[in-house]
DNA sequence: TAGATTGTTAATCGATTAACAATC
DNA sequence: TAGATTGTTAATCGATTAACAATC
């Protein structure tokens, strides 16, 4: 199947999902393009465009099947992967993610949290123990790790990533500002620049309040 | 100054401004866009594509002055400003954020932090009271608050974004799943799904162990 | 001057939107 | 059948890359 699905579409498909489940609960049978189009604020034309790479099970004159479409997703995502993922650093971004994130709904398993602080050795955040950080190469090496969540601070990144990486990690969840790819340019990483975030943000509020005084 | 800079620039300014630190630091006064491309990896070309938006200031033969490139970044995205924002939702990811961000270095200052767990109020964070979320309004009106970081429960999101709205609070930082600009769509929003960032690193290894089997 | 590197135009590539025949 | 709505092709738009003359 999917003669490679270009990665803005790829970055839309959480969204697509998220919105067929909200359709589900109400039990919503179909969807059209149209309707659809409405709720993501973009136009009939891209869903259809979206939809069709991975195969049109649309009906004319009908619409998509809401269930269909979205299993369809989460099969496109892979959503029904158990991937064993570690984190790695428990200060609050960690425990934030570690406490909220449903990590089955997207594909994951969380089955160890690491730090370097003992005071928290051993407490538990979402039922999982809190281990020492020494104990990384031989946890992730025994339990075939496949993904990190990284959520230290900068100047421990790197390090952490090499002996992850010698652990047989290759894939990474970075919070921090450290380059991985830069270092590892086989590994697959989504980063997540809060700070960049807030600076874009910033940058259109700068924006508006310029327009408004012109 | 500068006729629209695009989206996609915009995007990449604070990479660049975070490169441009570091090589201050290092001391190094100037650069080339071909040295530029390869921190950032991408091409010499898209570099002074980039730095071209806002008014050549490189030198032919020379390259481009650090320090003055790094101003200039500020400059464009505003980071000079002090937005004032308060943040609502003082659990894992709000005392996250209020506890670790810089403020001030991305053109905020956060002035207050809410919640509805009267357990924590008076409780600080980054040496901010927590404040019952009842007092939001007179709070915002009275101190005349830019921009809102969110960072409560979906369910809760709506009706305090309501609140807040018409407490004059028209900039949001958003992290929960609640579709602000659908309701309110003169308002400035940067949203962040960490669940799709999750699902977009699924996709990404479940892509990579398909090809593995192929 | 010669070498390096920019600013800028032109070419390419990719993503979005429009249009419409196919068909449920 | 008539109306709705898809699948798909073509047109447009925007972003990236290549090329090269200008110039420090």
């Amino acid at each position: 199947m999917s003669n490679k699905i270009s990665k803005s579409v790829i970055r839309r498909l959480p969204r697509y999902y998220r919105f067929l489940c909200e359709l589900e609960e109400q039990d919503v049978e179909r969807v059209s393009s149209g309707k659809l189009a409405e709720i993501m604020r973009t136009t009939a034309s891209q869903v259809r465009q979206d939809l069709n790479c991975f195969g049109g099970f649309g009906h004319q004159g009908y619409g998509y099947p809401v269930t269909k479409l979205k299993d369809e997703i989460i099969n496109i995502l892979g959503l029904h992967n158990k991937f064993k993922a570690v984190l790695i650093g428990a200060g609050h971004i960690g425990t934030a993610i570690a406490a909220h994130m449903k990590f089955d709904k997207a594909g994951f398993e969380l089955v160890g949290i690491f730090d370097n602080n003992e005071d928290i050795f051993g407490s538990r955040i979402n039922n999982i123990s809190i281990s020492d950080e020494k104990e990384i190469e031989s946890f992730c090496k025994e339990n075939n790790i496949d993904a990190a969540f990284l959520c230290v601070p900068r100047n421990a990144a790197a390090g952490l990533v090499e002996r992850l990486y010698n652990s047989g990690v290759k894939n990474f969840w970075n919070f921090t500002h450290y380059d991985i790819q830069g270092d590892y340019p086989d590994v697959i990483v989504e980063n997540v620049h809060l700070s960049d975030m807030m600076m874009t943000l910033c940058y259109s509020m700068n924006e508006d309040k310029n327009e408004q005084t012109n």
